[in-house]
DNA sequence: CCCGTTAATTATCTTTTGTTAACCGCCCCG
DNA sequence: CGGGGCGGTTAACAAAAGATAATTAACGGG
């Protein structure tokens, strides 16, 4: 049952994996789930794990000098999270993710899975498409800070994933979009009474 | 001397590529001069083109329907420019790329690029890497919106590359910081007081 | 050498955001 | 059931940024 899910999640990733190297995945892969809170990667670690979260959401985030926390990335259901600053720039991480919700993954470690599927040509496309749809990702978000206000912003976020709303505190939301809860909040009554005028 | 510049670009770019798929990459590969103002590509264009660029300076920028222009990206000598919305999303460029300064580049097809170097090791470890230095590039510019003032992306912007103060107006600067020419002379000028106080 | 163009600064006013603190509602836990 | 803590809103003020326009500075071409 277990086992089933991680070989799907691994044939469904990598279509074409040399069924041979399956078994070395899956024992390598650890089911977890974090209980809401529960932290993933704590800063100042230097992990280069990597997990596949089938359910729940991660919020990575940073402390600065006055204590004070900025939500620097969500992540949720089908989303693959990480330490980037392990994994891009072999550094300890800056951030601490933390699970917002019960959060079930699948955990491997990402040097692990390099030296298993090591030419694997299945394995090189899905690792290369997969960073490319990050940095699409990442274009993306930047563009919304170029060229679109807070509130639109705002807007562009809810309508891409509504349930945020219901899952999210609006002050995670809030640094996520670069402002404070309290302008958020000043948004957000902007927003209703035009809707209602 | 043309071509030796090309291979030592190639060379450099692929160490351990194929020798025998040089040819094939060298005359596949244009090297051009774009002068100051001249566009490299277009919006509206889908070209998969990409550039290595020798000297000079390429911006890419947005203009919404108010006519407003707003700097997205800036490339210069020793980085690759291409339009992620030809080869990561597929689509029309929703941007124009222009030379600020006189500008040499090599130019490639994309789609040739992979064409020639499928299954070649070398190129697809090269490929990869790329893509993860661009991510991490990305996600740093990600960073700076969410954790830094507007002032503080402008210093830590001098300090990486200095001499975009002599080569680049300030309102392209400054909209590629996210705020208004405006408000960018008037950091400076706090910048100054701060400064000389 | 002056004119025209463009960039940068400055001024004025409006809007938005940040900061800090008070307040309210909610939920949980003792 | 009564605090305490937390998230969200609101208030009040300060700071910053946007919008618009006028002014100044820089520069190249006739």
């Amino acid at each position: 049952m277990l086992d089933a899910a991680k070989t799907a999640f691994y044939i469904n990733l990598f279509k074409g994996l040399d069924p041979a190297a399956l078994p070395g995945l899956i024992s390598a892969t650890r089911q977890r789930v974090l209980e809401p809170g529960e932290i993933f990667i704590r800063e100042g670690e230097n992990s280069p794990r990597l997990a596949y979260i089938n359910e729940g959401m991660i919020r990575c985030y940073h402390v600065n000098e006055k204590g004070i926390e900025t939500t620097v990335l969500l992540r949720w259901e089908q989303q693959i999270i990480a330490s980037y600053d392990s994994i891009l720039l072999q550094q300890p991480s800056r951030f601490t993710y933390h699970a917002l919700e019960k959060t079930s993954i699948l955990e491997i470690d990402y040097n692990l899975i390099q030296q298993l599927l090591a030419n694997n040509p299945a394995f090189e496309q899905a690792r290369y498409q997969f960073v490319l749809d990050m940095l699409a990702q990442s274009l993306e978000r930047i563009e919304s800070f170029v060229l679109q206000t807070p509130e639109e912003r705002y807007l562009q976020l809810i309508a891409d994933k509504p349930d945020l709303l219901q899952r999210v505190p609006d002050k995670h939301l809030a640094t996520l979009l670069g402002i404070t809860p309290v302008s958020l909040s000043r948004i957000r009554k902007r927003i209703i009474t035009k809707h209602t005028r």
